[in-house]
DNA sequence: ATTTTTTCTGCGGGATCCCGCAATGTCTCA
DNA sequence: TGAGACATTGCGGGATCCCGCAGAAAAAAT
């Protein structure tokens, strides 16, 4: 069996080679990279099946490294090591996991235990591992209750990249006047709202801007999160037919 | 000598113990703090005039950390060893700098040596740090070629936050109309604009939610610089007169 | 199959935003 | 002191946003 660490920092990296070695004796080799980019080419070159990698790196993040990696061989198995348990990073992850993809996500700050636990788990014993955090943060978000539907998560993120109404509509095939009920909706469910008074009070909000603002406090977006957005935007762009009056 | 580890990365901070061993033999003592909150308590307490810190900790971030400390003994030095160079955390740092400090700011992707060295430089020989690329963003910063007024990144942030045109005027002393013209500025150099044709066209953006997305693409804001702002927008509010019609 | 619920859609109006035009005020520099 | 550069302010209008109302369409439930 091979690993292959994905990971920028240098300490970290050779903290999991340590962990990897100790807690796969069956391992007979471990690869590094230390961006999302060079990751993909060992993955492909070495065929290698098991992967650890960190999500948020400099280069080419880890979400867009994962996606690639599952397009071309959906039956690797990748345990996400991360810092943070934000929606944003939560919900990217499980948007690309192939289905019946074996993969974990463990942060962190879990103690070395759990993370050769979640090594095992996943490259041994083909067994998902989500932290119970991470676990929390999913069913939050999936529950819809107080969590977000895909639509509205959809639309989040187009005004977040600045799109009027009118080109969020034609992006989505949608009207206008369904995709401001959507916008409605997703108010609402930040709890964005004008303090009553329409014409003389004092500060208000635009309820736009706000939205973006709280879901950023939220950690609903983050900036890979945005960036990705922005690169499909532009993908979307140019395949647009330019509409000259 | 005595220095204190603000970090909350264990690795990291175990990492940074060492360094300081290494390069500063004449320290005797080394106290580690997790979060901004218990640096900040142990500043207090163990009156250390030597401080090595993260930015971005999960609780109470770097730069409030080092606002409080600051503000409580200004002679203190501080080394911050960050991850990133984005301009949002450069400036944060540089806008609470008290006169004449001594501080440094050096990446984790800098080697051993120059870690070391910095230490010496600042905590032994009263010399500010800056590690190279990020001297080059403070400079492009505040050459105001390309780069921001104050003015400016207060309303960007202003509109990050999700203020209308009004209540930003309110909050910074200004009419409206001021208020449009800066904002026009920014617009004009953060590069959005409409795509001319006025009435007809496909894709057009919100220019105020537009130019909060570049902003955050090009890392000029980020998590904690929205953080603080919201926070200190909070503390605004309630100190306003609460106009009932 | 019919009812119920949810979503999509157009219309219309008030509020806000974007911005050109022009007058005034402030600062600098010669 | 006076000229020029720049920020501030008001006015006005077109475009956009926010959203209530209500009918049409689709989906879910009975």
């Amino acid at each position: 069996m091979k690993v292959l660490i994905i990971e920028d920092d240098p300490l970290h990296r050779s903290y999991l080679n340590e962990a990897i070695r100790a807690a796969l004796p069956e391992c007979n080799g471990v690869l590094e990279a230390e961006n999302g980019g060079t990751g993909e080419r060992l993955a492909r070159d070495w065929k290698s099946a098991h992967i650890v990698m960190d999500l948020q790196m400099g280069q080419r993040n880890g979400i867009e490294a994962a996606r690639t990696i599952w397009k071309e061989r959906p039956e690797t198995r990748i345990l996400f090591w991360s810092n943070y348990s934000d929606e944003a990073y939560v919900r990217g992850v499980s948007r690309i996991v192939p289905a019946g993809a074996v993969y974990g996500y463990v942060l962190k700050s879990a103690s070395d235990d759990r993370l050769k636990l979640a090594l095992r788990s996943i490259f041994i014993e083909s067994q998902c591992v989500i932290d119970r955090e991470v676990r929390g943060m999913q069913q939050k978000s999936l529950g819809n209750t107080n969590g977000f539907t895909e639509a509205e998560y959809e639309i989040l993120v187009d005004i977040a990249l600045g799109l009027t109404d009118r080109a969020i509509a034609q992006r989505r095939n949608l009207s206008v006047r369904s995709v401001q009920n959507r916008l409605q909706q997703l108010y609402v469910k930040l709890g964005v709202y004008q303090p009553a008074g329409s014409q003389d009070d004092d500060s208000r909000f635009n309820l736009r801007a706000r939205a973006v603002a709280v879901a950023f406090l939220r950690k609903l977006l983050n900036h890979n999160a945005l960036e990705r957005a922005e690169a499909d935007l532009s993908a979307w762009l140019v395949r647009q037919p330019h509409n000259r009056a």
